[in-house]
DNA sequence: TATTATCCAATTTTT
DNA sequence: TTGGATAATA
């Protein structure tokens, strides 16, 4: 039976035969992208081509025609998501199954049907210091003592309860094995702060998971209704789905068990945030008639790399044992290194890229840099802008400029205007820019709203009546209403409009050019970064809407207003979205960011004790193995090259501490690797903790196996050109020393253009920054290849060059088969610039 | 009340 | 090193 999907091409009809979206896969592949209906689990190992089976599968199924409407397909990220639409339209046509994260699906069921738990549809998602901000609040307003605990505990005690599908009244009752000072003052302030939420008709991140599932438990009805509209799930990265998560999948799978979920558990890196790896281990449980899957090959990675990898996880002692391998070619060793300290590493790391590409051999995009904690991106940015040229680099922080004050301000207003109940965003911009309302007036209003039940804003209207405020006060307060009634009524705007209405009626944009004046900030581009980027999404909105008019669905986006829908993407951008991997740039990203993705080169920084595995994480076998899942996550991100490193030195919090690796480099097989270590070998660290290594000597050594080596013919050929340049210029005793040889130099600097680093050094002052540019400049333009005169010894080639500033050192082979090593920055050298 | 000064804290990973 | 929160001052 070949079921057929019609679609058209440039208006004409065409056809897509079923057997043709399967017949790129291989044979386990088949199996479980033409597996339909029924449970499904499919252990993906890295790089087995995990996406490349969901995507033929749910074009596979819309071929068998499967309403595409019936088809919720749950990823971890938006990018993912996008990613997999993207994949799929190029199999077939087919609008109308839904493909997002579990954050935006819930959220869009909350817009429906959260009355049933107290929302109204307009709520507003508070981003994590938002929720803070509230619980704080909520904290401030029922006196409860903050002894022993912080804020920031309690959130997260919360948070983590939330996860585990515990609701605030359950957590009252709930059996935490032991009393303690945190679930105590948690249980007060907990309903405090559920009841600030929800008068304030808004959800934390958790909420939107947690409210979802209790609607699911509580209103068999509608779970029915929905498991039916939804007949056909699947989540994607399975083994860091939290309970709240699990359960709306399993409540919507109960009548059409057509549930099909990936992963891997070697992969599972969002424990500490409540995923549950017993999630995916137990499927088989869940669902003993579930089809299983073990996708193994990998066809990313080179088989050294895989190796690694493979050695590394095979530590891990709560794990299934499993073998990865590849039918790849084994590739370069993979590179563990040793630096003295991150500006070493970074420098080395950015003379690589550099060279890489200079030699023609990679684009910028096909590097990748990893690191445990985001801090640690500092000065890799400098090193890649220090290079010269510049190495362009984008580090993966999602929208981060969304974060800022200004921005969150100026959001706060609109979602003020959404969600006139939203107390948060109230408090935020109240008095923002400052307008007279002050601490004292806060106070009694917040006295007022509290006696009446009433909202912050709904307190404002009836400030006149609230004898405590004096009279300016109230005419402040009154103002502000006025403002925002204003905003409301411009509601209707273009979302780019509506914003510069605001910001110049409220005054923000005198606040902020006042500001900028003063300290040289550019906040105002900031909000004007914003104004553009709501532009851009109406427009893609409005777009959406015209193709997905056809859809019969009361809740898709057609009737959520545009307002709504930009503050909910704001809302749920995650790190990870904001990013463009077309781009010709370096990508710098925490190894939590780098889950999904891969590159051809990756650099893997600060491998060190106390960093991977954190020192928070170091205490127990659990926590201890999501590090090192970690690292396996970062390693396998890699096709062709990976250099691993740790620094001897590490700059934290503005102190210099001694560092030492990581515990796991001693779990890599590195008899297989290219280890550029000090001598004694990663041990040795913990003995000398003043040394200082630096990799010069090895780092860039020619290696047989390595392309990094000048080949031996190609050396002979320079030194031939060279050779013949000397002919050239008259002189044929060109491989005799000294004084001749001074004579030489001077000859080829008149009939070339030469640069002499030590020159340039020489003539300039080196505590001027400007001359210390100069240096980098010259001292960055000698590479691999290059024809060399040494004022002693001649003329030569330089073999390989390794080290950054002033200890950039080259290899340099001379007419007379010596190899000699000189730091640039001091040697008496020119280079020919052919 | 607003602005500045000072101190203090914390600083893993993120929807 | 940063930001955030509080204290002091105009």
């Amino acid at each position: 039976m070949n079921a057929t999907n019609e679609r058209t091409l440039l208006g004409f009809p065409y056809v897509i035969m079923s057997e043709d979206i399967l017949a790129s896969l291989t044979e386990v592949q088949r199996q479980a992208a033409s597996h339909i209906d029924g449970p499904l689990l499919m252990i993906a190992g890295p790089g087995s081509g995990k996406t490349r089976v969901v995507t033929h599968r749910i074009a596979y199924m819309i071929s068998q025609d499967v309403n595409p409407s019936n088809i919720l397909a749950l990823t971890f990220t938006n990018k993912a998501a996008q990613e997999m639409r993207l994949r799929i339209e190029r199999l077939v046509s087919a609008p109308g199954y839904w493909m997002g994260t579990f954050h935006g699906f819930c959220a869009r069921i909350l817009r429906q049907h959260g009355n049933l738990v107290g929302l109204a549809e307009n709520f507003t998602i508070l981003d994590s210091k938002d929720s803070k901000q509230a619980l704080k609040r909520a904290i401030d307003a029922t006196n409860i003592q903050l002894t022993h605990t912080s804020a920031d505990s309690i959130a997260w005690e919360i948070s983590n309860a939330k996860s585990n599908l515990l609701t605030p009244e359950e957590y009252q009752t709930s059996s935490t094995n032991s009393y303690s000072a945190l679930t105590d003052v948690t249980r007060k302030a907990s309903p405090a702060y559920e009841k600030y939420l929800l008068r304030s008709n808004s959800v934390d991140f958790d909420d939107l998971l947690l409210h979802v599932a209790v609607i699911l438990r509580d209103n068999p009805e509608l779970r029915a209704q929905l498991d039916d509209r939804y007949r056909y799930i699947m989540v994607d990265e399975y083994q860091d789905t939290n309970l709240a998560q699990y359960a709306i999948v399993h409540a919507l799978s109960l009548n059409n068990q057509n549930l099909s979920v990936t992963g891997d558990p070697d992969q599972s890196i969002y424990a500490w945030r409540g995923a549950n790896i017993s999630n995916i281990r137990e499927f088989e449980k869940d669902y003993p008639t579930a089809k299983v899957v073990h996708l193994e090959q990998n066809y990313r990675s080179t088989g050294k790399i895989l190796r690694t990898a493979d050695e590394l996880i095979a530590h891990n002692r709560h794990r299934k044992p499993k073998k990865l391998f590849t039918d790849n070619a084994a590739g370069e060793p993979v590179r563990l290194v040793c630096f003295g300290h991150p500006n070493d590493e970074a420098a080395a790391i950015a003379q690589r890229i550099a060279a890489e590409v200079k030699r023609g051999e990679r684009n910028y995009k096909d590097f990748a840099i990893f690191f445990r904690v985001n801090a640690f991106s500092r000065p890799l940015e400098r090193a890649l802008r220090s290079q010269n040229p510049k190495i362009p680099f984008q580090i993966v922080r999602g929208l981060e400029f969304l974060k800022r004050k200004e921005v969150k301000d100026i959001i706060a207003y609109l979602h003020l205007v959404n969600n006139p109940a939203n107390n948060v965003a109230f408090e935020r911009i109240v008095n923002m820019p400052p307008r007279g309302i002050g601490k004292t007036t806060l106070g009694h209003l917040r006295n007022h709203a509290e006696r009446y039940q009433l909202t912050m804003l709904e307190a404002c209207r009836e400030a006149g009546m609230i004898e405590t405020l004096s009279k300016r006060a109230a005419a402040a307060i009154s103002r502000f209403v006025t403002l925002i009634d204003v905003f409301t009524t411009s509601v209707h705007l273009p979302l780019g409009d509506l914003i510069i209405e605001i910001v110049d009626n409220c005054g923000f944009t005198n606040y902020l050019e006042k500001i900028d004046a003063k300290t040289g900030e550019d906040r105002s581009a900031n909000v004007d970064e914003l104004i553009n980027e709501a532009r851009e999404f109406q427009q893609h909105f409005d777009e959406d809407k015209a193709t997905d008019a056809d859809l019969d669905d009361a809740a898709s986006a057609k009737n959520q207003t545009d307002l709504e829908a930009f503050l909910e993407q704001v809302a749920l951008v995650s790190e990870v979205d904001g990013f463009d991997q077309d781009t010709n740039k370096v990508l710098m990203m925490s190894l939590h960011a780098a889950k999904g993705l891969e590159f051809p080169s990756v650099f893997i920084v600060g491998v060190e004790h106390g960093i991977l595995p954190h020192e928070r994480s170091m205490d127990d076998d659990r926590s201890l193995e999501e590090e090192r899942r970690l690292l396996f996550v970062g390693i396998t991100r890699a096709e062709q090259q990976l250099q691993i490193s740790y620094c001897q030195r590490r700059t934290f919090r503005g102190q210099t501490r001694i560092a030492s690796p990581s515990q796991f480099l001693y779990e890599l097989p590195r008899d297989d690797m290219r280890c550029t270590l000090p001598a004694g070998g990663l041990a040795s660290i913990g003995n000398h903790p003043n040394s200082d290594f630096e990799p010069t000597a090895d780092y860039f050594e020619p290696d047989q196996s390595d392309h990094d080596a000048l080949a031996t013919e190609e050396i002979e050929a320079k030194l031939q050109q060279a050779q013949a340049i000397l002919e050239q210029a008259g002189d044929h005793e060109s491989q005799q020393p000294a004084p001749k040889i001074d004579h030489l130099a001077n000859e080829l600097a008149a009939m070339t253009n030469i640069t002499t680093a030590a020159d340039l050094l020489a003539s300039t002052d080196s505590k001027s920054s400007q001359n210390n540019t100069a240096k980098q400049i010259a001292l960055a333009d000698f590479e691999q290849g290059m024809l060399v005169a040494h004022q002693r010894y001649g003329s030569g080639v330089i073999v390989s060059i390794s080290g950054s500033g002033d200890k950039r050192t080259a290899t340099i082979k001379f007419l007379d088969q010596q190899q000699r090593k000189f730091r640039l920055a001091f040697a008496p050298l020119m280079y020919m610039d052919t």
